[in-house]
DNA sequence: GGACGCTGTCATCTT
DNA sequence: ATAAGATGACAGCGT
């Protein structure tokens, strides 16, 4: 394609992230009862929302709001079999793409999706979720898992691998397995619906019951700790609040704190399900959204195979529109996610010709032509390679140098350190970190000293990763559990010098937030035992004030029946002897004996 | 310029 | 065997 006939060509920016940021805008609008224009009651509950969107989610209010006209003050009651438990989190599912449901209430939605004909959930999500709760069929060979820490792994991994069955789950381990990221076993390899409880990249999710003894499932990593602040451990102290994914926070009310949804009976269970189908409408790609690692590849089936960021993935992408009439197809050309990684942009290549081989030598070239018309995109080589565009040396240097442009910058698509994705093929091209006359001098190569002292470790990582023309961010090199990570590594052509930095930045990084939380753990034990101690103080000086009133009272006491011994013993004038005999039958702090030797037994009481 | 605190990293140990 | 996490020790940096 010429460069004339790409000046005519008509270019779309597709945001994917426009959709989610009017979505939030919504949900905020209707939390406000902003512009909300619908009034849904469940049972006695009343809703407010925006007919749009519940029309867009849902069969039964596209067919009620389409029958009225009214532009205002439309209440729609629902049908008796819908319950406002039920209801409620559909209509968060409608703004927000994510339904939060409990194994309790799941076939309650489940029948109210059904009812209000709530699209995207059904088939895709009730149908494959329902039997993973409910069959019990598959509990046989589960042995009792220990408590704690292995626990979360024996279930993580299992889960991981799809073997799991939530019946087998005592509730402890419910506990620990809410966090989790599950996939269940993907029946097919392409497109698989998946579950997502997500990952907590902490460690064990016990929270410290009400009794503050009770640390039976404590890792052992932590008992030390825990033992040692005792009662003063909160939440806090186990939930890893730097690294929770956000959607799985539960709003605990036994927490002041936003931490990962335990609670204190063990009892905690409440699932996310993200969705991005809400927005794109594709149904088959709902759960497998939220789960594994994975390769995207440059066409559009592919899309549907799960991301790994997919839960906070905001992607942008820069869809360049060809001549499709002189292509024959359809032709929408994105920068695939090597590109985006090395740009810490989510900018996709993904060409809807299946035969995409073909066409991409062209498209390399047409795509440099044409971002060469966008005003940001500096001067590089447009060099052809027909080894496909996906990591192409030719296209890395190009996307390197836009990256560097100081304009670019301020692009939008490099805000976003995104995706994970397309293959980084180290084919002919080489290792693009090595000698690309892009990377300034004083970065590239190896430089493990300077790297140590650098002063933001992490800004540097991050550097690094695209230097390293890596396609995923530091972020994810961390957060990847140890199964997806490994994953990733096989499903990734990495260069050895690439392995190694990946290695190093994940052990590094996971060390670094490691030494953040033992630092922590130390402040607050060190805050926990000085308010231990100040308590203790405070304790022994009422203690000491109690001991001496005590005494005080005593020895009144001791006075007065003294008085009264001595009056009897007077009264009933009895002889010394006697006197004696019942002296030798009292005990010593018997005011009789005081009385028959009043010095010694005196001074001894006081 | 030294003390101090914070932070990242490494080495080592435990799980 | 391997990976992950915890933690002591050390060093660099800023105040």
């Amino acid at each position: 394609m010429s460069i004339e006939s790409l000046k005519s060509s008509k270019f779309t920016f597709q945001s994917s992230v426009h959709s989610s940021h009017v979505l939030q805008c919504l949900n905020e609008q209707r939390k406000k009862d902003l512009l909300c224009d619908l009034t849904v009651v469940a049972e006695n509950l009343s809703f407010r929302a925006h007919r749009a969107v519940l029309a867009s989610c849902s069969d039964f209010f596209s067919a009620r709001v389409s029958s009225h006209t009214t532009a205002q003050g439309l209440v729609i009651s629902l049908p008796d079999e819908v319950t406002a438990g039920g209801f409620e989190p559909l209509l968060e599912f409608a703004y927000t793409s994510k339904l939060i449901f409990t194994k309790e209430n799941v076939l309650e939605i489940r029948n109210c999706a059904t009812v209000l004909g709530f699209k995207n959930l059904d088939k895709a999500c009730f149908d494959f979720l329902l039997p993973k709760f409910f069959d019990s069929s598959r509990s046989g060979s589960k042995v009792q898992r220990q408590r704690c820490c292995k626990t979360k792994c024996c279930i993580s991994r299992d889960a991981e691998l799809g073997f799991i069955n939530k019946d087998d789950i005592s509730d402890e381990d419910k506990l620990l397995l809410q966090p989790l990221q599950l996939r269940f076993k993907e029946p097919e390899p392409s497109c698989p619906p998946s579950v997502a409880i997500e990952d907590v990249p902490g460690d064990c999710l016990k929270v410290q019951s009400e009794s503050n003894t009770d640390y039976p499932l404590l890792c052992p990593k932590y008992r030390k700790f825990q033992i040692a602040c005792g009662k003063e451990r909160s939440c806090l102290d186990v939930c890893d609040l730097e690294t929770a994914p956000v959607s799985l926070v539960k709003k605990d009310e036994n927490c002041p704190l936003p931490c990962f949804p335990c609670s204190s009976n063990g009892d905690c269970k409440e699932i996310s399900i993200c969705s991005k189908t809400a927005l794109n409408g594709d149904e088959d790609s709902l759960l497998s959204e939220c789960c594994a690692p994975s390769v995207c590849g440059p066409c559009s089936p592919c899309m549907k195979k799960p991301s790994l960021t997919s839960c906070r993935d905001s992607t942008e992408s820069i869809c360049v529109s060809g001549d499709s009439s002189k292509q024959g197809l359809p032709f929408c050309s994105v920068m695939n996610d090597a590109e985006s990684a090395v740009m810490n942009s989510n900018i996709e290549t993904c060409s809807l010709d299946q035969s995409n081989t073909l066409r991409s030598e062209q498209r390399s070239s047409e795509e440099i032509e044409v971002a060469k018309q966008l005003t940001f995109w500096p001067e590089c080589p447009a060099q052809g390679s027909p080894s496909g565009l996906v990591g192409k040396p030719s296209n890395f240097n190009c996307l390197k140098s836009w990256h560097m442009d100081p304009r670019a910058i301020e692009c939008p698509f490099l805000q976003d350190f995104g995706a994970v994705g397309a293959q980084l093929h180290d084919g002919e091209g080489g290792s693009t970190s090595q000698g690309s006359p892009y990377v300034p001098s004083n970065q590239s190569g190896e430089d493990s000293d300077s790297f140590d002292t650098e002063g933001d470790s992490e800004s540097y990582s991050s550097e690094r990763v695209w230097e390293m023309a890596l396609p995923l961010s530091v972020e994810q090199i961390v957060s990847l559990s140890r199964n997806d990570f490994q994953q990733m590594l096989k499903q990734q052509c990495f260069t050895r010098e690439q392995l190694e930095f990946v290695h190093d930045i994940r052990r590094r990084s996971k060390n670094r937030i490691a030494a953040r939380r033992c630092r922590k753990r130390k402040l607050d034990c060190i805050h926990n035992l000085e308010c231990e101690i100040e308590k203790l103080r405070s304790e022994r000086g009422k203690l000491t004030a109690e001991r001496m009133q005590l005494n005080q009272m005593k020895v009144k006491a001791w006075q007065t029946y003294s008085g009264l011994y001595e009056r009897v013993c007077a009264e009933a004038a009895l002889r010394p002897e006697q006197l004696q005999v019942l002296a030798k039958y009292s005990s010593p702090d018997c005011p009789l004996s005081a009385f028959l030797c009043p010095s010694s037994n005196h001074s001894q009481s006081t």
